[in-house]
RNA sequence: GUGAGCGUAGCCCAGAGGUCUAAGGCGCCAGGUUGUGGCCCUGGAGAUCGAGGGUUCAAAUCCCUCCGCUCACCCCA
């Protein structure tokens, strides 16, 4: 028997009202804040996120899905959804729209990794993205439909940790002072975060290790070694949170998996444990010109879906149900089969949402699938009423009927009541 | 990728070496009115007990391998 790949899913009809729920708000929020649409393919030249996203960082390193295609070109899963959004922005010229543009996308993101609940190796993500502008205005624009979007939702309980990282100019700097303060207590430290030391030390600061932890706490600040542009930046930035009265919290220790962010980064999380990450986001000043653009900052943001339904049910989010069929076509014998199927079709012409059951069941298990259903009318079709040319008109509720020519059925059924 | 727990019909689950030709509930199908749902009653279908191998006279029950899920890491959404 076959089963869906390891950390894949179906999404079966039941679960689709948590899905269109969440995509209405993401669309919705986006719509408030003029940002438009865009879908990328689902994989890319590998090359385009082994440079944005980093050699060195896990994604890249040990999670993509890598393939050769059978023209012999590498080409990796999309693994993340912003450096395919820069690669559109760069490939069809939106510089040359309005600056900032901005952008969002509902896409799957592919990960090789040991699947847990709340996590997949094919997930969906919501992301926005503003490209184009280095306003820390916008900065606070994207964290708060980050925020608008969770609350727009229904989620309650969740929290907003911010940090700034520096840029190219103050980043080596702060590094090198993280580098020292670490090296002097490498024997606190555990195994992989020594190699941290040596790879990639901005990485130290989020070891879960409660003896890293300990060492972790007197770190030095990357707030405390930002240049005078990014200092700027980052009190700005506050400022602008504060007049949008904007809930934050200022987490050091906040660094962020994807190499290419600089100065502002930030993540919403919700409870505990280890899928606590609700979405994240961050600037990245310097990925447009490092995929081949003109050096353009840009600021974006992403969330999980999955985690997102999981934290819905947790917290027994009501969802509105999908719309189903109105009208229920039952018939009793092979003449009135055919009146029911032109009935049906004459429904559907209406735009009225029909559903037979077909086949040949009994008038009794015919009733019995629209009551399952929860359709509210059901139109029954005789022998006799094919003769005559009428319907019996059926509404489930009150279970009262009455019979009316066939012609009219259709104003019957949209006149409100029996 | 590392460590641990789990895996019985579509779903929830009983069973812990022979009494299992695997029980129950939900759901599904049909009948209880020869043209009518929901409640109730009756019956039925549906499980090579995750897969493969082994131990044993005997395996759903013990062992191994694989697959999958879950949890903690790693990392993130």
């Amino acid at each position: 028997m076959y089963q869906a790949p390891r950390g894949t899913k179906d999404i079966l009809p039941q679960e689709q009202a948590y899905w269109r729920y969440v995509e209405a708000k993401a669309s919705a929020i986006c719509q408030l804040c003029g940002y438009e649409r865009i879908d990328t393919p689902a994989f890319e030249d590998a090359g385009l996120f082994t440079r944005s996203v980093g050699q060195g960082t896990d994604i890249v390193d040990k999670e993509m899905y890598t393939f050769q295609d059978r023209g012999g070109g590498k080409m990796a899963l999309t693994p993340e959804g912003t450096a395919p959004v820069c690669r559109a922005y760069i490939e069809h010229g939106l510089s040359n729209k309005p600056q900032p543009v901005r952008l969002y996308y509902l896409t799957s993101i592919f990960r090789y990794g040991r699947p847990q609940a709340g996590r997949y190796r094919q997930h969906y993500q919501f992301g926005l993205e503003a490209i184009g502008d280095a306003d820390p205005a916008l900065d606070a624009e994207v964290i708060d439909m980050a925020r608008q979007f969770y609350l727009s939702l229904g989620l309650e309980g969740f929290s907003l940790q911010l940090n700034s990282i520096g840029c190219k100019i103050c980043r080596p700097a702060y590094l090198d002072s993280l580098t020292s303060y670490y090296a002097d207590r490498t024997s606190h430290l555990c195994p992989d975060c020594r190699r941290r030391l040596e790879r990639n030390p901005l990485r130290l600061l989020d070891c879960k290790r409660p003896s890293c932890q300990e060492v972790a706490e007197a770190t030095p600040r990357s707030i405390d070694h930002l240049c005078s542009g990014c200092e700027r930046h980052w009190q700005r930035l506050k400022a602008y949170l504060a007049l949008l009265d904007l809930p934050h919290e200022v987490n050091h220790r906040l660094v962020r998996g994807l190499d290419y962010y600089t100065r502002t980064v930030f993540e919403v999380q919700i409870g505990e444990g280890a899928q606590s990450a609700l979405g994240g986001g961050g600037r990245y000043d310097d990925l447009i010109e490092e995929l081949g653009g003109k050096p353009t900052p840009a600021i974006g943001f992403a969330a999980g879906m999955e985690r997102i339904i999981l934290n819905l049910k947790k917290q027994g989010v009501p969802v509105p149900a999908l719309s189903q069929p109105e009208v229920f076509v039952a018939y009793a014998g092979d003449k009135a089969k055919e009146a029911a199927i032109k009935l049906m079709a004459g429904l559907r012409q209406a735009e009225m949402a029909t559903i037979a059951a077909l086949g040949d069941k009994s008038l009794k298990a015919q009733l019995r699938q629209a009551n399952a259903l929860g359709v509210g009318r059901v139109v029954i079709v005789g022998e006799e009423e094919a003769a005559r040319d009428t319907v019996v008109l059926r509404d489930m509720a009150s279970g009262q009927q009455r019979e009316v020519p066939s012609r009219s059925l259709v104003a019957e059924l949209k006149s409100v009541s029996l």
